[in-house]
DNA sequence: GGAATAGTGTCTTTCAGACACTATCTG
DNA sequence: CAGATAGTGTCTGAAAGACACTATTCC
């Protein structure tokens, strides 16, 4: 402890594995995650960065986002901490440590990102890429568990309550909702039982007259409009 | 990226939330969680180390255990990450970065430690431990969470099977297994509804002539040694 | 037999899964 | 009205919670 500064210390990485939901609120949403490609070593890779002197891995999760995604987000929440990689020998170049974290962001904030947001497949896989560099295919795949698991909505004994990552725009209806928690899971879901666990935790929108808001469908009957509880 | 080497890097500490239950398969197990005296900065403190040249989080906490808490452990499980702490000015010596992790050890492998096993209460703070050095309370506080949130036993959507972390040495009783989860989660919980429950996840032990293996009891009915499936 | 502990049968409640029906819109 | 989508009533089965009973040991 006293010989505190004498000793080598290893770059600490912060990669991000971006998750969003393309196309939520409408016919096909689809659970994706951002990639980009680099050509120090050549490949397929997650964005992340270095912590540099005295920041924290919220300000250069926000760096990252600035400098090599070039957006501008509203994060609604910080990054996720997943694991972290620490062979010695995981990077050619020095010593170094990644702290892999998730990032649910909402599909506008990605407009105009750097990089490709690729469709994840119903096993966890990211469509159409063969190899990511590092250990990124492992962070991809802790992200989408992660995910998967925080979007079951067993409520009694998980679940966060609807949407919990904000992937959906308010107000929404219990359709859209629906699509969205099974675009995350990949699984089909059954819209009475659906229906009937997420009542607890959305209320519905009222217009200036106290009357409940409705969509305006282009076929059939139009669904009432929630946003979440409280 | 080219200028990998020439930015300042943070020392990467591990900490350690050991813990254990004391008195496993006894009249009144406890879980507890050891802390030591430190005088560096003077005060209460989880072991931990900073990661030296080349070295894993797993090797840093095989060294802690070695040389400060003195024991040489049978380690079932590695550390399990709990979360990073970040904040630059956590740590007046210098810029440190924390990776808290949970240990759980056998009480066995604890014999000798330096450093003192505190009771952990029903609401998850430590027994006449007014305060803790740096975030280490929050480590405590989130080690609590995990181990409790492992050792639920609604085995549909959560529990990870008969005590996790193998607190508790083979061949048990199901009343001793159900005395070492309810010393962990601080809640009793009903002999026959655990039962049912373990039973799927244990399987009995026999002797040489087939004879399931029974308790010496002390007074009652003997009951039935098992251990886990597979 | 009595005390003590082990182990099981079963009733009730809760809730997920599934099916079918009714309701309300557009054209 | 037909077609389409929204929303609900209800049956079934699985499993947790709770209670009570039976079983086996030592004294």
């Amino acid at each position: 402890m006293s010989t505190l500064s004498t000793y080598p210390r290893p770059a600490v990485a912060v990669d991000l594995a971006i998750l969003t939901v393309t196309g939520a609120g409408g016919a096909d949403p689809e659970l994706r995650i951002l990639v980009q490609h680099r050509s120090d070593p050549d490949g397929i890779a997650l964005p992340g960065a270095f912590l540099r002197e005295r920041t924290t891995v919220a300000q250069t999760a926000d760096m990252v986002l600035e400098s090599k995604v070039r957006i501008a987000p509203d994060v609604t929440a910080g990054p996720r901490l997943l694991r972290l990689f620490d062979d010695p020998a995981r990077d050619d170049r020095t010593w170094a440590v990644s702290a892999a974290h998730s990032l649910p962001l909402h599909e506008a904030d990605l407009a105009g990102a750097r990089g490709e947001l690729v469709p994840v497949t119903a096993d966890g896989q990211l469509e159409g890429v063969d190899k990511l560099l590092f250990d990124h295919a492992a962070i991809v795949a802790a992200a989408i568990a992660d995910v998967r698991e925080r979007y079951e909505i067993r409520q009694r004994y998980a679940g966060v309550g609807p949407d919990p990552d904000h992937f959906l725009p308010e107000p929404f209806t219990l359709h859209q909702l629906r699509r969205v928690h099974e675009a995350v899971l990949s699984e089909e879901l059954h819209k009475d039982n659906f229906a009937r666990r997420m009542k607890p935790h959305v209320e519905p929108v009222y217009d200036d007259d106290g009357e409940v808001l409705l969509s305006t469908a282009l076929r059939g009957r139009p669904a009432a409009l929630y946003r979440r509880a409280q």
